[in-house]
DNA sequence: CATATAAATCAAGATATATTGATATATTAA
DNA sequence: TTAATATATCAATATATCTTGATTTATATG
């Protein structure tokens, strides 16, 4: 019960779904990456990453000071669904703006 | 977006996710029943039914003064999947307390 | 070591959700 | 119509979650 609380909990909110659409669309990004293209704060980037994290949707892989997140592989059967639902909501993505990759990361 | 939202904002509670146990082992049950079985009272019941009916997870059919609650067919995908993933969770289940049948309905 | 940067954590305030007890509504039966 | 019963809704309180800005931690570099 309390996995399923967890993962479920993880779905329900708007933020966080954007952001598994965003991973989804997008692959492996740093929260850096992430400030600059969905435009918020890095404390609230970083608390719903974990979030999404703790509840198994994601996976960290550190690369000096940069985190870089991508989405878990294999996702179980229900996180599996609840991502295919994801992908086909009809949610306006805003652009990617990779700054990790270019190394002028200072938001 | 907002379907996807309201219907996880539903599974987000263990006493809906038992609700939902409870329907999919017992079929058809009317709130006196659930009051009976689950040992809550009847405001509480009304108003985890309410949000699982407008997330799309249950029906009602009236008989009298009697609401008869029941798992809504056919259930989306999702739906679908999120059911089947309840249906696997070590949940104990307390026993049913069929009251409704017999007219003893009086709590 | 000292500084700079990316990310994580913390504290405070705002918002949302759950529970309870009281009240309202709707249907049945006398 | 009146009384009784099942369900729905409301108001108040408690609890949980989200957002922000400040602080801390960890790593890289001069």
């Amino acid at each position: 019960m309390d996995d399923f609380l967890k993962t479920v909990a993880a779905l329900n909110d708007e933020t966080r779904v954007l952001m598994l659409r965003f991973f989804d669309e997008h692959g492996a990004l740093c929260v850096c990456d992430l400030q600059a293209s969905l435009g918020m704060i890095q404390s609230r980037l970083s608390r719903h990453l974990k979030i999404l994290k703790e509840a198994g949707f994601l996976r960290v892989e550190r690369k000096g000071t940069w985190a870089y997140y991508s989405i878990r592989t294999p996702l179980d059967r229900f996180r599996s669904e609840a991502l295919e639902e994801i992908r086909h909501l009809d949610i306006e993505l805003p652009e990617l703006q990779k700054l990790s990759q270019t190394g002028e990361c200072t938001i």
